[in-house]
DNA sequence: CCTCTTCA
DNA sequence: TGAAGAGGG
């Protein structure tokens, strides 16, 4: 979802550590997925790869970031994006025009040498293929995490999955996932703080947001809060032109959203969208097993076949293999 | 992104 | 002790 209703959100951000917060979470795997592959680059924005060319920086972000979430206690469950439905069909043609386009800059880019314009339509042209998804869930398998295929949008998965309550919130960047009506969202989802920003060392801290707490903030109701999405743009509609997020807030609490969506937007019908944060494709056929890592089959799969140094890995999964017992759950705190 | 090293 | 930078595959 676009930036425009970040506003709505930013107050009820609160900080939270990660050791005082163990439990199963759902983590949105596609928005985690493309997070490693734009970020983790060289300089000049090739992607870390195998000694065949094949992307190897999710599995090395998914490596490194599981194994300390689980020796934090948390119990990782990623949700996979299943078929997008048809309202979603604009924007994920513009989002491949805007992949592509920036894929030829950073080919033109590297050409003249231009290392830092380079890094940025990397970044830019970053792209889930199928060998880097079935190379995700072989690793997540292989880390003992539970892979769950949504049936259409993976947000919306996790979140349903937050309100029955077998996980204790769902883990995303965008904050659809509170659209879907997850109860908590946890943002930041990291180990490390450290950010680089505009050459800027910044620190970010994982956050928690409380639907529950905005809803209350800003007096509306879930529906309203969708219908301020709405009026700004989703994914799913284009939104009215210079409406942001505190206009569109105003717009909806004062009741006023189907006579300006009828002045500005005649032609829009905004009752398949609604209908669609508020009763999404989900599944109950899931189970959030507790598995143990496999030792053998990691040293395997990431050394032998991708190229990873052994004493490097080795570390870092013993202390999980010999691990006896998943931690008590417990309450955010 | 995450980890490790270096250096003030 | 911790901020900054390099390197990872």
């Amino acid at each position: 979802m676009g930036v425009a209703l970040r506003d709505i959100f930013l107050p009820y951000r609160e900080e939270i550590s990660l050791s005082l917060v163990p439990g199963a979470v759902a983590i949105d795997a596609y928005n985690t997925l493309y997070q490693f592959l734009s970020i983790i680059r060289q300089p000049d924005g090739t992607p870390l790869m195998d000694s065949t060319g094949r992307t190897t920086s999710h599995l090395s972000g998914l490596f490194y970031r599981n194994t300390a979430l689980m020796s934090q206690g948390i119990t990782p469950v990623y949700v996979f994006d299943g078929v997008p439905p048809e309202l979603k069909a604009d924007t994920i043609g513009e989002r491949r025009l805007v992949r592509e386009d920036a894929a030829a800059k950073w080919e033109e880019a590297r050409r003249e040498g231009d290392i830092r314009a380079a890094y940025v339509y990397a970044r830019a042209s970053s792209r889930i293929d199928s060998e880097i998804l079935a190379s995700a869930k072989k690793l997540l398998g292989l880390l003992g995490i539970p892979c769950i295929d949504a049936p259409s949008e993976g947000e919306a998965q996790a979140a349903y999955m937050a309100m029955k309550g077998d996980v204790i919130a769902a883990a995303s960047q965008d904050y659809d996932t509170l659209l879907y009506g997850a109860p908590v969202q946890v943002r930041n989802l990291t180990i490390s703080g450290k950010r680089k920003v505009r050459g800027r060392s910044i620190t970010v801290r994982p956050e928690r947001i409380t639907l529950q707490a905005v809803l209350l903030g800003h007096n509306i109701s879930r529906q309203e809060l969708i219908e301020v999405a709405i009026l700004t743009g989703t994914d799913f509609n284009a939104g009215i032109r210079g409406v942001g997020a505190k206009t569109a807030l105003k717009i909806v609490q004062k009741g006023d959203f189907l006579s300006v969506l009828q002045e500005k937007m005649p032609e829009f019908d905004p009752q398949p969208v609604m209908e669609f944060f508020i009763h999404p494709p989900v599944t109950d056929d899931y189970e959030i097993p507790f598995k143990k890592p496999d030792f053998d089959g990691l040293i395997s799969f990431l050394s032998d076949e991708y190229g990873f140094l052994r004493e490097r890995i080795e570390p870092v999964i013993a202390p999980l293999c010999n691990r006896k017992e998943q931690k008590t759950l417990d309450f955010w705190s």
